[in-house]
DNA sequence: CTGTTAGCGCATTCAT
DNA sequence: ATGAATGCGCTAACAG
């Protein structure tokens, strides 16, 4: 009879430990959670003894059964493949560390579809709440969870009508920041690029504050502001909107020489966020060549791994707090603290690169 | 009596249901694992209705306390940073929807005890498999999940002595192509830069075929190869590193005109992965200025979104294909499908651009 | 076809 | 200080 301890076919469950510690499963569900002072040494130490024998790991699973708390949350992504995205989640897992919760993650690759999905799943799952960064989410979509349902705190965006948390960027400041910078460095011709707006308030948010730091520029300029909604997800239309780009920048070279203010009248490009950004200077890249940075400046909200190797100015956001404060505000829910809807702006900050210089 | 359903304060249960469709819970479970087959239309037809009117969703984690399994599976991160991990993660999504699993992500964060740790926490929550994309992962810390204990699959890396699946890139294909295209194009001084190898199988591979392929090359040939270490996680390190390479870069350049084969002598950098590549350019570019290309042949294993935008040749990794696989693989040992370890080694594609053409 | 019974692994009264 | 009994929400025999 070989003792190797071949493959342990079933995990072991409270039962087993009782019976190899000879003792009842009430005193190793209390050493379980900890209620040691409840418990001689001595049936401590079998208990111990008998945990590491069987190599014993408890159930989650039948632990959040019962007790009705399973320190599960729900994660919800629009899109990893955004820098931003992974950034957030980096707080997020912090602090779900530091609060002892797990989140589950679910990335919706962009599709409205999934998250409909997903947020169905994660119900299912019984997820004591959840942090949402989704595109598609509407009210109706979001009732079976942040009504009278599970705890949501939204990320970048809110939602009319629905009582959630809701921590971001203020996208207003930072609008406006990037709009000042652009002026202040003489640009006179600035395009807004945003994706379509669709529930996402922050798009909406930057392009207002965006059109109306533009109004209010400052005494000396008649520099014009345009917006461009560029539809990442639709390859004509991209087309159609560069196209349009394309124009406006070789017609602003052609008065170049001839505006009034010395050797103003060149081309600012201000992308709403990351991807947009992207698209754009690969654009830039494929029409002017290596040296586009020279022909037209591209300011980006949002600070990618690439800007600094391209030199593209931005606006970096706080991701890594943005994450963290989102699950402080949903633990503070989870743990009952009744408060109305918080909104949490944070700051964002300037990051001057040469592409935006003269 | 207001219908408004004012945020249902706690979930109904299987038995609520049964109450009120007027029968037993066995029907109810029947009518949820889709036994219609077995149910009375008109009982059937007092199910549905009575889910609808309660809102009724299944507790997944009560499903899975009783029928042992619990569709859940692990994915263990190392790093999301890395695009190439999210790209691996669009396929293992896709599989995942595909076959009816939920992947639990866990994001290490290139921290060794943490990948530990959420290994731990994955069996505590009876994961009925895992995928591993870790740099940890040894035998030992392994044990617990591949071993007798639930089935593994490896993503980029394979452990000595563990039986699990595995599948990634063939390593040892690309690093010879990439090779011979520096060679191809005439490059005589060819770094190959890569992270520590600690437990990373591939990494050892990508080195071990360059080292090979250097001492096979052409007829032709004296390129001088040399394998250099960057621990990105040390800014120490990594200072050190680049300045042994900016030695050579500049003595290349010193030689160049005394060069025996007419006008050769450009350095070539061979990135194994994008984290390092970026680090390169990020360095390059601070030094040699925007046109650091020009200076410097820069190639790199993995293919970011910052290639195209800066001529950076690359040898794409099938990484979708990769992820999807990796769940299959998965699936069928879930499903008890008994063979030895299988390695599936996928094929990547050299995309040639700007910076390693002369 | 349909309901009754008995657990899954664990936390909790409530006794002892 | 310790253990027996009960039930969380659900599925799976086993009867009817």
């Amino acid at each position: 009879m070989s003792t190797t301890p071949q493959a342990t076919p079933r995990r072991a469950t409270i039962t087993d430990v009782a019976r190899e510690a000879g003792t009842g499963k009430t005193s190793i569900s209390r050493y379980l959670n900890g209620e040691m002072s409840v418990l001689s040494p001595e049936l401590r130490a079998r208990i111990e003894a008998a945990i590491a024998r069987l190599d014993y790991q408890p159930n989650q699973m039948a632990r959040g059964l019962k007790r009705g708390r399973n320190r599960l949350i729900g994660m919800l992504l629009a899109d990893l493949t955004n820098p931003y995205t992974v950034e957030v989640l980096q707080g997020v897992e912090a602090a779900c560390h530091a609060l002892g919760l797990m989140p589950l993650i679910c990335h919706a690759a962009n599709e409205v579809e999934m998250e409909r999905r997903y947020l169905q799943l994660l119900t299912t799952y019984r997820v004591e709440g959840v942090i949402v960064n989704a595109l598609g989410v509407r009210e109706e979509t979001l009732r079976p969870v942040g009504g009278g349902g599970i705890p949501a705190v939204l990320v970048d965006r809110s939602v009319d009508g629905l009582v959630a948390d809701m921590v971001g960027l203020d996208n207003r400041a930072a609008a406006e920041l990037g709009t000042r910078h652009l002026l202040d460095n003489g640009f006179d011709d600035i395009w807004f690029v945003v994706q379509p707006f669709e529930q996402v308030s922050s798009r909406q948010l930057r392009e207002a504050a965006f059109r109306e730091a533009m109004s209010e520029q400052g005494g000396n300029g008649a520099a014009r502001g345009h917006t461009l909604v560029l539809n990442l997800a639709d390859a004509v239309d991209v087309e159609r909107s560069l196209a349009e780009l394309d124009r406006a920048i070789d017609a602003a070279a052609h008065t170049r020489d001839a505006g009034a203010t010395g050797n103003a009248a060149r081309v600012a490009l201000f992308a709403a966020n990351a991807p947009v950004a992207l698209c754009l200077a690969l654009h830039l890249k494929a029409r002017y060549g290596a040296g586009w940075q020279a022909r037209v400046a591209l300011l980006s909200i949002d600070d990618p791994e690439w800007a600094e190797l391209t030199g593209v100015t931005t606006i970096r956001q706080p991701t890594y707090e943005i994450g963290y404060r989102a699950v402080e505000f949903l633990h503070e829910r989870i743990e009952g603290v009744q408060t109305t809807a918080r909104d949490c702006l944070l700051p964002g900050e300037l990051i001057v690169r040469a592409s935006t210089l003269r």
